[in-house]
RNA sequence: GGGCGUUUAGCUCAGUUGGUUAGAGCAGCUGGCUUACAACCAGCAGGUCGGGGGUUCGAGUCCCUCAACGCCCA
C-alpha cells in the first residue's frame, strides 16, 4: 500500500503532459502491472485477510461476447475495490473448455467425427481446411483437436480480458479440463461414491438422439411444437364395453403400461382397477388413478408409455410400473419386445405383425405408419386435432429429447431439497431477489442429477467394473483409483490389481466409457482454483470464497451445482455472496441471438471507445439488470476519462514546483465545505460498494467529479495560482487531497486513465493504493451552505452573460446579492472566490427573505 | 398455470426509511475560444412519475387491482 498523503509533485521531473489524452494507455498499463505483479496473489494472507472470487470459467468456444464484457466488469469493480480496501484479493481467470459445445466446434473447424472404436492414429495430421465430407477419428486424436482448438481460443480470450482491464492473477488460472480440474473433479465423485451420495442405475435417461447423449433437468428448456391429438379407443378386457383416450405420442402405444385419470374424475372412477386391452398390440393394462391426470386435458384420461415424457417416468415410478421400452438411444423403433417375450400380448400375432411396421423407423415415420394402422383397425376415432404444446428440448438440441432407458451415474439431489433451500436463504444474493430464482429452480426438481455423459472431451469418470467369467459386467461392484494415481482415464488406465491384458475379457475389467456432465466439473470451480487436495495450504486461505459474480441464467445450473457440489463436500456454501448480473441487448433492447443476426462484438467497441469507456458503460447497470448497448453511454465515458485528465493535469500543474500540501493547510470555508462534501461522497460509495452496488459508487463519484470541475475548481483557480498565501495553500491543499480521492474512487472504473494520471507524480499504482477514508479529511467539516449558495451565484451570473451572448469572461459592474442573514453570511465568506471566478467588479448584498442575484454586466468593450 | 422484475422528460436512467416548486446524462435549442479540457464551456427548454382505487395532513415512494413488456419455472 502507498502511502494515501497527498501528492508531493517533482518540478524537476514533470511527467505531466501538455496535451493529455487516452491512447496507448490500455497497453502501456497491463504491462506494467503485469511486470510489477501489481495483482498477484500474496499467499501468505490468512483467510480473514482474503478476499477470494469465484470467477465464471467463460466456455472456450467461440467468442467472448458483451454480456461477458459487462459481467465481468461488474465483478473487476468489486475486486478492484476491495483490493483498495485492504483485503488480498484472490481473482484467478479460468477457462471451461470441456462439453459439448467445444466438441461441436472441433467438427465443423476440422471436419471431423469422434469415433471411440477406432485406434490412436500416432501420424494423424492436423487438417488444414476442414475434411469435407468429415472424416472419423480416434478418440485420443478428437481430444488432442479439442486441446489444439481451445488453446488457441485461450489466448484470444486472454488478451481481451487484459485489454478490458480485469485484474486477475494470470498465473493462477486454471481450466476446466486440465490436469488439476481433472484431478479435482474425479476425486469429488469418488468422495460422492464412497459416501453414498452418487448411485449409479439403469433408469429412463433424458436422452438427445443427435448428440447420442444423457442430459440433465438443468439443460432443458421447453419449445412449443405443433402436435396432435389423437382419439384412441381400448376395449375393456372384460369385452363389456370401451374407454377413449388421447394422445399426441400415438407411436409410443406398444410401450404402453397403464391408463391413468384423476382419483376425483367421475368418469373414470368405475374403470380403476379394471383392465383395458391396447388396440393393435393386445396387451391388457391396467386403469390406474393420480393425481396429476389432467381432467381438463384431452379426454381426460391418459395413456402412461416407456416413456413419452417425464410425467411418464413419474406415474412410472409412483405406481411402479413396468417398463416397456420401444425406442432405441439412436432415436428409432428397437427390435420387437413381442418377438423377444419381453410384452405379452393377448394377440401375439397382431402384435408382432403391427410392430414389425414399426422396427428401425424414427418416431416421427412411426407416428405416421401407426395412425394409418389405427385408422385401418378403428381404434382411431375421427381425425387428430392439431394443438400447439411445450415439448422438451436440450437446449443445444435440435430434436425433441426421448427417454430411454440407459445406466448412468446420479447425484442424489432430491434427498438434499430441504437442505439446498436452506443453502440459498444463507447466501446473499445481489440483488437479493435473484434468490428467488434459485429457490424455485430447487422445489422444482424432480430427478438427481445425471452426471454421466457420452461424450468425449470431458472428464473422464474414474471407475472400472469387473467382468465376470461369464462375460457379464458387475456393475455393482465399481473398481476405484487410488487417490494418488488422479487423474485417470479408464479407457488406457488399468484398476488396481489388474493388468492392461486383463481388459475386456472375462474375469477382468472395463472401464466406463462416460465422461462427466461439463456442469459436474464447473461445479467445482472454487475446489479447482483454490487447489483442494492438491494445495490445501491454498485452499484454506480463499475457500469458502467470498464472491461469485455470474449471470442469472445460469442460477440452476452453475450457482446450484456448486452449492450442491460444497454442501455436500465442505457442508458449507461455496461463497458467501452472489452478484448476479443480467443481459445484454442490442441497442434496441432485444436479446441478441445470431439467428436475428443483431449481435455485436466486444472488440470494435474497444478499439472505438476504449476500455475505460466500456467499463464505463457496462458499470452503469445495477446488479441484475439488463443493459442495453449504447454508444452514447461509451462516449460519456470516454468524456469522462479525459475530463479526468485534464482535471488532473490543472490540479497537478498547480502543485508543481510549490511546497508539500497538508490537510492541517485547509482552512478557508469554502475549501473546508468543498472537502466535506467530498467525504460524504468516499462515505457513499464505500457503503455502495460494501453492498455490491458498484453502480451506485460510480454514479455518485461522477455526480461530484462534474461538480466540482464546474463551480470549485472555477471558484478557486485564481486563488490556486496565487503563491505565498494561507489562502492559496488552502486551495492548493483542497486541489490535492480531492484529486487524490477521486482518483482512488474512480480506479475501479477507469483503471486505465486513472493509473495515468497516478503514476504522473508516484511510482506506484493506484490499483494498490489505499482506499480514500475519512481520515485523511480535514477533522473541521465545512458547511455545506456555503457550496449552495456560491453555486447558486455563479449560476447565476453566468445566466446573465450567456443571455446577452457575452464571453463568460465578461466583467460584472456590480452583482446585487439578495438573501437572508444566513446566505449573506456565506456569500460574504466567498466573495473573493467569486469575485475572480465570475469577474465581478463589485459586491452589493441586501437582505431579504431568499436568495437572489441581479448582474449588472460592464459594457462590451468590443462593441 | 406458478414465480420474479420492469413501467419516471424524445432516449438511457437516479430518486435511500412517504415530506417543501420530481433529478442527472444524452439527444434538442441558444450562445460562448474562459491560460485543465472546443474530445470544451454556459444557459434554455422538456416529465405530474403505466391505468384505476385506497391509506395518510401529505405518495413517484406504502396497500389493493388492472395493463403492457421482459425473464425464470411448470
Amino acid at each position: 500500500m502507498t502511502s494515501p498523503s497527498p501528492t508531493n509533485p517533482d518540478a524537476a521531473a514533470s511527467k505531466i503532459p501538455a496535451k493529455a489524452g487516452l491512447e496507448g494507455l490500455e497497453e502501456r498499463w497491463s504491462s506494467v502491472w503485469d511486470a510489477e505483479g501489481t495483482f498477484t496473489f500474496d499467499r501468505t494472507k490468512t483467510r480473514a485477510e482474503v478476499y477470494s472470487i469465484d470467477t465464471p470459467p467463460p466456455t472456450v468456444s467461440g467468442e467472448l461476447h458483451l454480456g461477458h464484457i459487462s459481467s465481468y466488469t461488474h465483478a473487476d469493480t468489486i475486486a478492484r475495490y476491495q483490493r483498495m480496501a485492504g483485503r488480498e484479493v484472490f481473482y484467478p481467470m479460468g477457462w471451461d473448455d470441456n462439453g459439448l459445445p467445444t466438441e461441436r466446434r472441433v467438427q465443423n473447424y476440422f471436419g471431423v467425427r469422434c469415433d471411440p472404436a477406432l485406434p490412436f492414429d500416432p501420424d494423424f495430421v492436423v487438417p488444414e481446411t476442414p475434411h469435407d465430407p468429415p472424416i472419423s477419428i480416434s478418440r485420443p486424436n478428437f481430444v488432442a483437436l479439442c486441446t489444439l482448438l481451445t488453446t488457441e481460443d485461450e489466448r484470444a480470450f486472454e488478451n481481451l480480458w487484459r485489454r478490458l482491464g480485469l485484474s486477475v492473477d494470470w498465473s493462477m488460472t486454471y481450466s476446466t479440463v486440465g490436469e488439476r480440474a481433472r484431478r479435482v473433479s474425479q476425486r469429488s465423485f469418488i468422495d460422492l461414491v464412497e459416501s453414498g451420495h452418487i448411485y449409479q442405475r439403469e433408469a429412463p435417461t433424458l436422452w438427445d438422439v443427435d448428440f447420442q447423449t444423457a442430459v440433465s433437468q438443468a439443460e432443458l428448456e421447453d419449445r412449443e411444437r405443433p402436435g396432435a391429438y389423437h382419439r384412441v379407443r381400448f376395449a375393456y378386457a372384460d369385452g363389456t364395453g370401451s374407454v377413449d383416450i388421447e394422445t399426441t405420442r400415438p407411436e409410443l402405444l406398444p410401450s404402453c403400461v397403464a391408463l391413468v385419470a384423476h382419483p376425483d374424475d367421475a368418469r373414470y372412477q368405475p374403470l380403476f382397477g379394471t383392465e383395458v386391452i391396447t388396440p393393435l398390440f393386445g396387451v391388457a393394462v391396467p386403469v390406474l388413478a393420480h393425481e396429476l391426470a389432467d381432467p381438463e386435458k384431452g379426454s381426460g384420461i391418459a395413456m402412461i408409455c416407456t416413456f413419452g415424457d417425464t410425467t411418464d417416468v413419474l406415474w412410472w415410478r409412483e405406481l411402479n410400473l413396468p417398463a416397456r421400452t420401444t425406442i432405441g438411444r439412436n432415436g428409432r423403433f428397437e427390435p420387437s419386445p413381442f418377438a423377444s417375450g419381453l410384452i405379452a400380448s393377448t394377440t401375439p400375432d397382431d402384435a408382432l405383425t403391427n410392430y414389425a411396421e414399426l422396427e428401425g423407423k424414427t418416431v416421427k415415420a412411426a407416428q405416421t405408419r401407426i395412425v394409418e394402422l389405427l385408422a385401418a383397425s378403428g381404434a382411431l376415432i375421427g381425425e387428430p386435432r392439431a394443438i400447439t404444446h411445450p415439448v422438451k428440448f436440450f437446449e443445444k438440441g435440435d430434436r425433441p429429447l426421448e427417454i430411454v432407458s440407459s445406466r448412468q451415474w446420479f447425484v442424489a439431489t432430491l434427498p438434499l431439497r430441504e437442505a439446498l433451500l436452506a443453502r440459498g436463504a444463507e447466501l446473499n444474493w445481489h440483488p437479493n431477489f435473484m434468490g428467488h430464482r434459485y429457490t424455485n429452480w430447487v422445489e422444482g426438481l424432480n430427478g438427481d442429477w445425471n452426471v454421466s455423459r457420452q461424450r468425449f472431451f470431458g472428464v473422464p469418470i474414474p471407475l472400472w467394473y469387473g467382468i465376470r467369467s461369464d462375460g457379464t459386467v458387475d456393475y455393482s461392484t465399481p473398481l476405484l483409483p487410488s487417490l494418488e494415481h488422479l487423474p485417470v482415464d479408464p479407457s488406457t488406465d488399468v484398476p488396481p490389481g489388474f493388468t492392461e491384458d486383463q481388459r475386456d475379457q472375462p474375469g477382468g475389467f472395463t472401464g466406463d466409457p462416460d465422461v462427466m456432465d461439463t456442469w459436474a466439473t464447473s461445479s467445482l470451480t472454487p475446489q479447482i482454483a483454490g487447489g483442494w487436495g492438491d494445495d490445501d495450504d491454498l485452499f484454506e486461505r480463499v475457500f469458502p470464497m467470498d464472491l461469485r459474480p455470474q449471470a442469472h441464467e445460469i442460477i440452476r445450473t452453475w450457482l446450484f451445482s456448486t452449492v450442491v457440489r460444497s454442501h455436500l463436500g465442505h457442508n458449507t456454501l461455496p461463497f458467501t455472496n452472489a452478484l448476479i448480473s443480467g443481459w445484454v441487448l442490442d441497442p434496441n433492447r432485444k436479446k441478441m441471438s445470431k439467428s436475428k443476426g443483431n449481435v455485436l462484438t466486444p472488440l470494435p467497441l474497444l478499439d472505438a471507445h476504449g476500455a475505460d469507456a466500456v467499463r464505463y458503460w457496462a458499470a452503469s447497470a445495477r446488479p441484475g439488470t439488463d443493459l442495453a448497448v449504447d454508444d452514447a453511454q461509451m462516449k460519456v465515458g470516454r468524456r469522462l476519462a479525459i475530463k479526468l485528465l485534464n482535471a488532473s493535469k490543472f490540479v497537478l500543474g498547480r502543485l508543481e514546483g510549490q511546497p508539500p500540501t497538508s490537510v492541517g493547510a485547509i482552512t478557508e470555508p469554502i475549501d473546508l465545505a468543498e472537502a466535506s462534501a467530498l467525504l460524504a461522497v468516499v462515505n457513499d460509495a464505500t457503503a455502495a460498494f460494501e453492498a455490491y452496488d458498484y453502480a451506485r459508487a460510480l454514479e455518485r463519484t461522477e455526480a461530484y467529479f462534474w461538480t466540482f470541475c464546474d463551480d470549485y475548481l472555477e471558484l478557486v483557480k485564481t486563488r490556486a495560482y496565487a503563491e505565498d498565501s494561507a489562502a492559496s495553500a488552502s486551495a492548493r491543499a483542497t486541489l490535492d487531497l480531492v484529486l487524490s480521492v477521486l482518483l482512488r474512487l474512480f480506479a475501479p472504473f477507469l483503471p486505465f486513465a486513472t493509473e495515468e494520471v497516478w503514476r504522473w507524480t508516484k511510482d506506484a499504482s493506484v490499483h494498490r493504493s489505499a482506499w480514500p477514508t475519512a481520515a485523511e479529511f480535514p477533522a473541521t467539516s465545512g458547511d455545506a451552505h456555503l457550496r449552495t449558495v456560491a453555486a447558486s451565484v455563479l449560476e447565476a451570473i453566468r445566466r446573465t452573460k450567456t443571455t446577452e451572448q457575452r464571453s463568460m469572461r465578461a466583467a460584472v459592474a456590480l452583482a446585487t446579492i439578495t438573501g437572508t442573514d444566513d446566505d449573506l453570511r456565506a456569500v460574504a465568506l466567498v466573495q473573493g472566490d467569486l469575485s475572480d471566478a465570475g469577474v465581478v467588479e463589485r459586491f452589493e448584498l441586501v437582505s431579504g427573505d431568499a436568495l437572489g442575484v441581479a448582474a449588472e454586466l460592464a459594457p462590451d468593450p468590443a462593441v
